[in-house]
DNA sequence: GAGTGTCAATGAACCGTTTCCAATCGATAA
DNA sequence: TTATCGATTGGAAACGGTTCATTGACACTC
């Protein structure tokens, strides 16, 4: 007996089953004025009792905004963005705001298809990087999306919102760190320099060395370095070298366990073999023995400040210029570094 | 002049351009047979052209799919949590799906809001976990929820499905191997025995002294440790006792940092004044001096595994019974144990 | 040439909200 | 008593797709 398919209850049903229109179930929903508290009581009771639960979809596709915000990030893996990641989704949350969240392997393709997946979900906001800040495509693609969109560390392109680290200032700091232990050979290890953080350590590296009045030798610029395999290979081999380093900063995202594990492998002694400075703090650095120096910047307020860039575009600001939020870098000195 | 408003382009817009019906239009996005070769070369310039892109708010409105997948973790800050979220999220984007995450800080209140936020957005599926798998609100709410639903790392709820480790055997290996080295106060640290890996730990531990005939002493249990803080004060308690362990089992997720800074605070050395396994296998353990002799099990395969469970629900499996899936715990042994 | 069958394409209904205009009602003012 | 006004409520249109019954065109058969 009866229809064996369960629908959903809907708001026609609650308006049916309350005695009253749509529209007032409707405008009890949204807690509008104007309606009367019997009204009101008996409408709420009627949706307790059918546990009708508002449809997220037809909202949005009667006031689009979905009320969505999408990130994507380059890979879950990496310690690094997970607080930076927290602290966004935090943000959001507390704002009414769901939060979509996507990998890219560093992937032009795979960014390129995720922007338009976003486009086509009509999320309201995008918490991006990219691979190559350079390729027109990828440049093309993030200046016509649709919704507001904050790119994080990354500054070339200029008509969106950004949140970077002063990976420059950094780099230099422990540079120049280095050098001033004495060191005169030292490797640096970094990822692509088409993305802002890799070109603008290499950038703070060169300036310490010019400072300093020490020759670059460009064989000790190891970069495009995106793994900890990669990482732990090219370590290796300068290790292997003749004439090896004597100093590395390790700069790229998540490149600290590639060179500690090489240096093992050598058979050599951070701190007195070898001096080694962190790009990226983290435990691994912290609780390392020795504890291993490193440079760190705050994330979770990196993914804060993103946020509430996103969401004041997103609710308030229609076309007031593109932000740029950039935030201070400091080296933790600890005890991985000795006088070359 | 004109609309100073730029509409959204919809498929009407392109239906008209390309002097077709929408009906047609459609078919072709959605590679219908039935439409002849020139006419769906017609509307695909015409797509291109008009900068289409569809709407999938509009499209789950009728169809009543969302092609959207949740995820509840207890934290991002857990780089546990990140291989088995980046399996699940691979898998559902290569099935089309899409991927929202949040955070519950393992709070009851906010799991059900979640839920609730999940339900009413319509989401696919879900993948979670609860705080606790004996409350009954959390329960209800579990065994309620529209969507196919797949539990991590619980299995009270027996109506779902779920995927877990086996952390009972796992502990158990770890105890007995420290009790095999001779040690008899075996510090354990876990989480809260609410939930099944905390509670099936305890078992483990407890099993492998009654089979190796060494009574438990209750004071060298600390459970409900959920931070890293909670985890070094525990253990700088249990080091400052008179009596204290000769080894510890750090089972807690994410718990390996606490006790080895407690350690290093308490001027003891891993390896010579204490031994210690971990419960989770990381980076950390590994390239600790000394490495530290972990359990570890296939985090990728368990969110592999969830993924595919929940798309099989959701794609197929109508009323199959739930399934479970629990994967082998392994322990690596390295460095970190002596005899005692 | 009428009847039949097949294949393409049309166009309207529908999904579940929100919003806006019209209608109703009670109270107050003239 | 009647006109006016503000506060509530009703009801329908709209959002942008998908789907399905229907129509149209064409080829083929007898």
């Amino acid at each position: 007996m009866g229809k064996a398919t369960k629908r959903t209850v809907t708001i026609r049903d609650v308006a049916a089953a309350a005695d009253v229109a749509v529209g007032t179930v409707s405008r009890v929903l949204n807690d509008h004025q104007s309606v009367t508290k019997q009204v009101r009581e008996r409408v709420q009771k009627t949706i307790l009792t059918l546990g009708y639960q508002r449809n997220a979809i037809a909202q949005s596709m009667r006031s689009a905004r979905t009320k969505m915000v999408a990130c994507a990030i380059r890979d879950f893996d990496i310690p690094a963005f997970a607080s930076y990641v927290k602290a966004a989704e935090a943000t959001f949350r507390s704002a009414g705001y769901t939060f979509i969240l996507a990998s890219t392997a560093n992937d032009k393709d795979v960014e390129l298809s995720l922007l338009q997946t976003f486009g086509q979900r009509r999320v309201d906001g995008v918490m991006m990087t990219m691979s190559d800040e350079t390729d027109p495509d990828l440049v093309n693609a993030i200046t016509h999306v649709a919704m507001p969109i904050v790119l994080i560390d990354r500054e070339l392109v200029q008509s969106v919102d950004s949140v970077s680290a002063d990976h420059r200032a950094g780099a230099r700091q422990a540079t120049e760190y280095l050098l001033s232990l004495g060191h005169r050979r030292i490797a640096l290890l970094v990822g692509d320099p088409k993305a802002y953080p890799s070109r603008s350590r290499i950038e703070g590296y060169t300036e310490a060395h010019r400072s300093f009045g020490v020759p670059v030798d460009p064989h000790l610029i190891r970069d495009r370095l995106l793994s900890n395999e990669a990482t732990f290979r090219e370590t290796a081999a300068l290790l292997g070298r003749s004439e090896r380093p004597t100093a590395i900063y390790a700069a790229g995202l998540d490149t600290l366990s590639g060179p500690l594990r090489a240096v093992r492998t050598a058979g050599l002694v951070v701190g007195q073999d070898i001096s080694i400075v962190s790009g990226n703090d983290s435990d691994l650095a912290e609780l390392n023995t020795p504890p291993i120096t490193a440079l760190r910047w705050d994330r979770s307020e990196m993914g804060r400040h993103a946020a509430e860039m996103l969401l004041d575009r997103i609710e308030h600001g229609r076309q007031s210029p593109p932000r740029r939020i950039r935030l201070p870098v400091s080296l933790v000195v600890r005890g991985s570094c000795r006088p070359a």
